[in-house]
RNA sequence: GCCGGGGUGGCGAAAUUGGCAGACGCGCCAGACUUAGGAUCUGGUUCCGAAAGGAGUGCAGGUUCAAGUCCUGUCCCCGGCACCA
């Protein structure tokens, strides 16, 4: 009916966002100059502030991503403001399985779902006002991105670990005979992690629980010829080289925990009555002595050697039952320990006695030799199997409280010869050498990091620039890149672990004899140097060219955000293919990422996960809507600190529109016909000395919060800002100037917005607010010279006292004494002593 | 089990080096303006108590003139790893 029941925005959000927008994109004002443009500036520092780019999926964006993205665009644009040339770029992680599995479905090509979405995203984030330079936006699955991930491949496959050197070189420096046993890119038939449902292999990073973690399919382990890459080779660098990086110490550990270092020595065995030899890696070489039995893991290659024929059976069961299950069986029958007897018996390297040799799944394949020497007395899970199979149990270390009891701590040697009396690390040291002297083995360092599994059955990836002839592989020329996927009218898998490619019969044929690899990489490859194609996005001849990754990388990207999520995927495998690249002369840093900082997660307003299940997921499109993209803004900013996981509120993003719609009508009122015209309390007029002071510690306050990442903070003092300024009769221009300014990095649209319409009746308004440059505070506007501090007795605050700041302490001491509530608390009681913080507090002590 | 992070009002959270616990926001209460208010403005709001006063940062101790902050022990929640010899 009238115009009373329209929906009135208490400010016009809906009218100026989009103009911003629509002006930034026209103006290109985000966009950065690279060195050798005509207008990019030398004499600025840079600053690289870095997001996880996104996969773009069906479901669009939720409110989780621009938490993250809101904090680097804060950065970004404020140190815009400082002065820095600001390298601030988004693209797209869109290989992978959503768009693959969408394709089997409905026969929809994967990059026509692919582009759709990247649409929808890309949309999505430009409604939210993000500062990035969108020239600079990268698409994993663009040919023109894909073909230098296909080159960086070659590049590892031509390369070897030199340990004499610590780093990879290039293969034509390696001088043994076999040269496919060093590449960094191997071919290896090794059990896999097999998901049948996903008809496909995966990472051991991918495989949660024995389950995948996309789907949460089962995953049972399966030998099968898969393309690995060597970085292991770059475990110890991995580990070093992490230490002097500014990122949050839990993920340091993570990582390193992820590798796994442990320092500890191999010793050789033999099989008696056999020449078979034999090696098995401790930690604990100084408990030689209690080693009573050895345990092979059951898909050992050395157990039929070993197996007597007694035995055959029991041990043709045992592994069958153990290849049967999949990880996550194994998991939950962890509990239990189960085991059987070779037959065999081993020879005790020093002692020469003859220990008995049995399979058991509680030893792995992957780690260490597959072997191990158990010492039931001192390892629990040993001392677990020496109970259930009734094998001998010889303490070697102590003292020993309880002979019922395993013993898995440090002590002193006992049975040991030589060793008795040592403490753990000496014997260990001294076992150690002895073993080497002895010949009969060696100090050794082993880790948990496995070399990566790299490819996978699937469609919607890499293909490898690979080609197979008699058996043998080797790589296409640099100039047959980019190598693109063959179109396909069905992409399913083929369910026999054969790749979807090779149903691509005519490309698949490379020559008369020769023919092509058909597995794909995983997704985690276009991920593993996007941020270095950022630097020189559109370059045709190289990856990245010598003065962009100068400048722009020099010490790192400065800033990068993202989830805790890719701690040890993303985040080590782009370690890895930096230091390759480093190695190899490519790029200048050992490091791609200097500081890193987690965002937390976001949960539903019912502080559970999101999820489409629960229906708790928030989306942000809906929030524009009602409140507009600089209300999400600040409150995805001021719902708590940025590392901290929080769950989403409804009316806290009303709070946070109201703030912003008082900042609004600091500036603008209604008039008669209902139209916002600027307020007619503004004045260009003298700030008070308090509002002087509000103003500069208004900027002291945010701009260090900002510097900190606590932008919850730096929000609450301007809202003390704004507080201060409604009420006044007059409004000072210079006052809203500052506020301007200042909130631009958080709700870029409403400031330029006020500051164009400022700049049309007043003077001091030029230029857009995002050109304007950061303000300074003057510290000498902030000291006050009159502070109220508060008198206790005994602790309790009792009274309060107006002195001048410097007032020495005697005369503070006096004046507190003086007050009658300090008089009151203390009569009938003798003053000890009073403490007195001079301008702080004082404190009388009685009783 | 091991490693990491965290427990502060009704709620999200603040609190340099130990120095007024609860800034800022939400919610709630009251008032003003108003035909109206789920708009706006003003004031109040940790708890108990009419007040004086007392209690209070997961719990129990300790150090100190003074502890959310430091120390010891303990409980709970979240995340990661999980037979790595």
């Amino acid at each position: 009916m009238s115009i009373s029941n329209e929906k009135r925005n208490p400010f016009p959000y809906d009218q100026f966002e989009p103009r911003w927008q629509k002006f930034w994109e026209e103006n290109k004002t985000f966009e950065t100059p690279n060195p050798g443009s005509p207008d990019f500036d030398p004499a600025k520092p840079k600053y690289y502030v870095l997001d996880m780019f996104p996969y773009p999926s069906g479901e669009g964006l939720h409110v989780g991503h621009p938490e993250g993205y809101t904090a680097t665009d804060i950065i970004a644009r404020h140190k815009r403001m400082r002065g820095f040339n600001v390298l601030h770029p988004m693209g797209w992680d869109a290989f992978g399985l959503p768009a693959e599995q969408y394709a089997i479905k409905t026969g929809q090509h994967p990059r026509v779902t692919t582009e759709r979405n990247v649409t929808r995203f890309k949309g999505q984030l430009q409604r939210i006002g993000f500062s990035y330079d969108w020239s600079r936006e990268v698409n994993t699955t663009d040919p023109g991105y894909f073909k230098w991930t296909q080159w960086i491949f070659l590049q590892l496959y031509n390369a070897w670990f030199n340990p004499a050197t610590n780093r990879a070189e290039s293969v034509t420096t390696y001088t043994g005979n076999d040269v496919n046993s060093v590449r960094l890119a191997y071919v290896a038939e090794v059990p896999v992690n097999w998901c049948p449902e996903l008809g496909t292999v995966l990472a051991n990073e991918e495989v949660v629980d024995g389950r995948s973690e996309v789907g949460g399919f089962p995953v049972v382990r399966k030998p099968m010829r898969q393309w690995m890459l060597r970085i292991t080779s770059y475990a110890e660098r991995l580990i070093d080289e992490l230490e002097p990086l500014d990122w949050p110490e839990g993920i340091k550990l993570l990582q390193k925990n992820w590798i796994g270092k442990s320092e500890g020595a191999m010793v050789g065995f033999k099989v008696a009555h056999s020449a078979l030899r034999f090696a098995v890696f401790t930690t604990r070489p100084d408990t030689l002595f209690g080693a009573t039995y050895i345990v092979v893991a059951p898909e050992h290659s050395i157990v039929d050697a070993i197996t007597t024929a007694e035995q055959k059976q029991v041990v043709a069961d045992y592994r069958q039952a153990i290849a049967g299950k999949s990880d996550l069986d194994r998991t939950e029958l962890a509990k239990e320990k189960s085991g059987v007897f070779t037959g065999s018996y081993a020879t005790h390297p020093i002692t020469e006695e003859p220990i008995p040799i049995w399979i058991a799944d509680y030893v792995l394949t992957g780690y260490g030799t597959g072997i191990i020497m158990a010492v039931p007395a001192h390892d629990e899970r040993d001392w677990e199997f020496a109970k259930k199979f009734a094998l001998p149990i010889q303490f070697v270390v102590g003292p020993v409280e309880s002979e019922e009891k395993c013993f898995a701590d440090v002590g002193l040697a006992t049975n040991s010869r030589f060793l008795d009396g040592l403490p753990t690390a000496d014997a260990k040291a001294k076992m150690i050498i002895w073993l080497e002297d002895q010949g009969l083995g060696k100090r050794t360092i082993n880790y948990k990091l496995r070399d990566w599994l790299f490819s996978r059955q699937r469609y919607w990836g890499e293909p490898f620039p690979i080609v197979w002839e008699n058996g043998q592989h080797r790589p296409v020329a640099e100039s047959e890149l980019p190598l693109t996927p063959p179109p396909l009218d069905d992409f399913k898998p083929t369910g026999t672990g054969e790749p979807p490619l090779a149903r691509a019969t005519d490309w698949i044929r490379y020559s008369e004899t020769a023919t092509r690899e058909t597995n794909t990489m995983p997704q985690w490859a276009g991920s593993c140097w996007y941020y270095l194609r950022y630097c020189d996005p559109a370059n045709r001849e190289t990856f990245i060219g010598g003065p962009a990754e100068k400048y722009w990388m020099q010490g790192g990207v400065d800033f990068y955000v993202g989830g805790t999520e890719h701690a040890v995927l993303h985040l080590l495998y782009a370690r890895f293919w930096h230091k390759v690249l480093f190695d190899l002369g490519y790029v200048s840093t050992r490091e791609p990422f200097q500081k890193l900082v987690n965002q937390g997660m976001i949960l539903g307003t019912d502080g559970q996960k999101m999820s489409k299940s629960r229906g708790n997921v928030v989306n942000p499109d809906e929030i524009i809507l009602e409140y507009g993209a600089d209300s999400l803004r600040l409150y995805e900013m001021f719902m708590g600190p940025l590392e901290q996981v929080k769950p989403w509120s409804m009316s806290g993003v009303e709070g946070v529109h109201r703030f912003l719609a008082r900042v609004w009508r600091l500036a603008m009122e209604e008039n008669q016909e209902g139209a916002w015209v600027l307020s007619s309390l503004l004045e260009e007029i003298e700030l008070t000395n308090r509002q002087r002071k509000v103003v500069h510690a208004s900027i002291k306050k945010v701009t260090e919060d900002i510097e900190a990442l606590a932008f919850n903070t730096a929000i609450s003092a301007m809202m003390v800002f704004t507080n201060e300024f409604t009420g006044t009769e007059k409004r000072p221009l210079a006052a809203l100037r500052g506020l301007l300014v200042l909130l631009n990095p958080f709700a870029p649209h409403l400031t330029e917005e006020l500051w164009a319409r400022l700049g049309e009746q007043f003077g001091g308004f030029s230029g857009t607010v995002s050109e304007q440059t950061w303000p300074d505070w003057n510290s000498a506007f902030l000291i006050e010279d009159e502070v109220e501090i508060p008198v206790q007795v005994n602790g309790k605050v009792r009274d309060r006292l107006l002195i001048k700041k410097d007032l020495p302490a005697d005369e503070t001491e006096k004046l507190a004494l003086a007050l009658p509530k300090v008089f009151e608390h203390t009569e009938g009681k003798t003053i000890r002593k009073v403490v007195v913080i001079p301008g702080k507090l004082v404190n009388v002590v009685a009783n």
